[in-house]
DNA sequence: CGATCCAACTTGTATATACAAGTTGGATCA
DNA sequence: TGATCCAACTTGTATATACAAGTTGGATCG
């Protein structure tokens, strides 16, 4: 049984010249080969590779001009704080370390929840995980994740340490997000949140929740994040 | 000459969804025409009207479900606030008004400006505004906005009170939103910001610096947002 | 009556093709 | 030489078609 080529064509592409972007393959400024090479190197249509391209311009790995091809951008970095699609980036190219504080692990839902549940989340139970990143050694910021533990075998024996949560999950799991909401807040931190960000209690921490939507139905990623923004702004592209 | 047939259909079909669906001609929740009811009505085909569909998805207007059909989500408010491609919003469904400090006027760039600019954007100048949006006549957010003054007839003579302006851009003069870059923080308030915003100087206020990209070349919208956080959060989708 | 099944819908993926429109570099012409 | 033009590329838009896969409600069967 090939199950795996259950997966469509233009998604293999994708995740093909996705792969090849990020290990360098394909150099910023540089261009694509053109449609229709794609179409004979890889055997399909043009509507096929289209497709396959489109989303990669959706998640900021390419973008097209008419008459010239398509161009390879900066690909962003994954570490999921702002944006869609895994596109997302932070705090430019610095060094990051990633702590995790708590180990996924299952749990039930916390009783008052920021955000209504579907019915399966509710049943399953979540897994749990908190982790602390850091910019240049210093503490930048903190976050506290909850994902429904909905078919998701052996994920909280997996390693996340520099890991990007978002790759396990597509790559490992075929779950993509596919967008989401979020809440955002500028808050004075707490004792607590003071002391893991080495701030001071009262001084402004940029507070958010969040709520990303999956291409699994009622399949939703639920984060809160405390960030230090007094030497470094998150940077999102969209 | 009908310099206007030059604009797809594809692209047609989403601007009178986007307004069907804006003014409640297609209720939250309920579906669209099928696909295939979508072509024989505007005589096209179904790659063209999936085209427009997957445009509406792209913008959050509607999500679709296979084996059933495009299902309208809740149109999101136009406030361009945080997200993508128009399909912002801010603080729920309450009481909003914009308060234009400085009507668009056309000025030099600032001297030293955050973002870095294109050659046209440098010669042509930029138009500037200021803004300060009341939530239930609270002082909620203030903004302000560099555009760059290139092939945008009459447009500082136009109304923005209580419009959408990048529905006038998009509609008026056919720049659409494709994406950008952010930077966010959290900062103390100063006095004038503290004045505007009717808070404390040193309370916390989310401090947010745009630059949006457009579908025309080097043609950026630039943003500086200060947000009062105090008893509201920004919400948006993505 | 109630469960099962299936036909008729829906969207998803893919092929094959055609022409329009923007870009570029080399051939041509003055 | 230097400017112009154009052919050959690129992506953008659109048609026509086919089958796969998910959803639903009604006919059928026990």
């Amino acid at each position: 049984m090939s199950e795996g080529n259950r997966i469509p064509q233009y998604k293999k592409l994708y995740e093909t010249l996705r792969r090849h972007i990020l290990s360098g393959v394909y150099e910023e400024g540089s261009l694509l080969p053109s449609e229709n090479e794609l179409c004979t190197v890889h055997n399909m249509t043009r509507p096929t590779v289209r497709h396959a391209l489109e989303a990669l311009v959706q998640d900021g790995f390419i973008y097209k001009k008419q008459g010239k091809g398509s161009i390879v951008q900066k690909p962003p970095q994954d570490i999921g704080i702002l944006s869609i699609s895994g596109t997302s980036s932070a705090i430019g190219k610095q060094y990051l370390q990633t702590q995790i504080l708590q180990k996924p692990t299952i749990k039930a839902w916390p009783k008052p929840f920021s955000f209504e549940l579907s019915e399966a989340e509710e049943d399953f139970g979540c897994i749990y995980m908190e982790r602390l990143r850091f910019v240049n050694e210093f503490p930048v910021f903190y976050d506290i994740n909850h994902i429904p533990n909905i078919n998701l075998p052996r994920f909280t024996s997996r390693t996340f340490e520099n890991k990007s949560l978002f790759d396990i999950l597509r790559t490992g799991y075929q779950v993509e997000i596919k967008g989401g909401e979020q809440k955002l807040k500028a808050i004075k931190a707490d004792d607590k949140i003071g002391e893991l960000l080495k701030i001071k209690k009262g001084d402004p921490v940029l507070y958010m929740e969040r709520k990303l939507s999956t291409n699994r139905e009622g399949f939703h990623i639920y984060s809160t994040i405390y960030f230090n923004s007094e030497k470094h702004a998150i940077f999102g592209n969209f």
